[in-house]
DNA sequence: ACATTGACCTGAGAGC
DNA sequence: TGCTCTCAGGTCAATG
């Protein structure tokens, strides 16, 4: 489940490993799911993976919402964006005999060390793109989560109108990009407010709390590089597949499906609005 | 506009 | 042990 906390984590582990070397060769096992585009064919992608990183170098990254981009260097613009879908991660490492399991593209390095891209499920995308904003334009991604733009007054413009279930909104990448199942539950649960509340039901107070805890809860899973067994002891995220218990007040957490999803939230302190 | 469902993929864990 | 079923959850398309 890499979220906006966990895409951060590795945008931040890529950039401290992987720039400046060159790219000597990449290599793809496996990957053809995660080529899978509607706009360009696998063997496009993956023939652009092959020419067209060779001899360049990664020269800075970026994050919108569950999207990493890496910018390379070189004749012309041109970017590599990864997405890991439900599970998957980077790994840089020297030794060849230490390849994780699951790799699905090594991108080669001249200082003998290469960079893994690891999916168990197959269910992320590697593109290879020229402008990363036309890419988050096409896809049309809402704004993320932690843009600094996106503020009290812009997240109440988005939210405040819509007669959707809050936690669909939250799930839902152009509406706000970043946020998924585990940290959405997370920001509920912290603010208080059921998962199945309507956003235009939310009153101002509980608007503000929902925007204060998306904020809180995404920062502060950062700092913990996104591993729920750091996360404050005050956090529901463990419980879901621990105790099933409230972490506050230990009631037996209850789950509500939303959006195709479990919902884990509090009966006691997340109470849904009457009719 | 919003909700639901199934497809995509693979492993973990449960139940028999 | 080993088989089968369900679940996990990101995204998209199809359907109500």
């Amino acid at each position: 489940m890499p979220e906006l906390p966990d895409v951060e984590t590795m945008r931040r582990y890529l950039q401290a490993t992987s720039l400046h070397q060159r790219i000597e060769e990449v290599e793809l096992h496996s990957a053809g799911y995660l080529l899978y585009d509607h706009q360009a064919s696998r063997s496009e992608v993956a023939r652009r993976l092959k020419t067209e990183l060779p001899g360049r170098s990664f020269s800075s990254t970026s994050r919108h919402g569950k999207w990493l981009f890496v910018a390379l260097n070189g004749a012309g613009e041109l970017n590599l964006a990864l997405h890991f879908g439900m599970t998957g991660g980077l790994k840089y490492y020297r030794n060849p005999a230490q390849e994780p399991e699951y790799t699905r593209m090594l991108f080669r390095f001249d200082n003998g060390y290469q960079l893994a891209y690891i999916s168990m499920r197959k269910l992320g995308a590697v593109r290879v793109t020229v402008d990363t904003e036309v890419f988050i334009e096409e896809r049309e991604l809402g704004p993320d989560a932690l843009d600094p733009d996106f503020d009290f007054n812009a997240f109440k413009r988005t939210i405040a109108d819509r007669d959707a279930m809050i936690k669909a909104l939250f799930l839902d990448q152009k509406t706000i990009a970043g946020i998924g199942n585990v940290y959405a539950d997370e920001i509920l649960f912290q603010a208080g407010v059921h998962p199945r509340t309507t956003a235009s039901r939310l009153d101002d107070e509980e608007l503000e709390a929902v925007y204060r805890e998306m904020n809180e809860v995404l920062r502060t899973a950062i700092e913990r590089q996104a591993q729920p067994g750091d996360f404050p002891s005050t956090y529901i995220a463990p419980s879901r597949h621990g105790d099933g218990l409230c972490p506050l007040c230990g009631a037996e957490l209850e789950t509500v499906r939303v959006a195709s999803r479990s919902s884990y939230f509090c009966p006691n302190r997340q109470h849904e609005k009457e009719g």
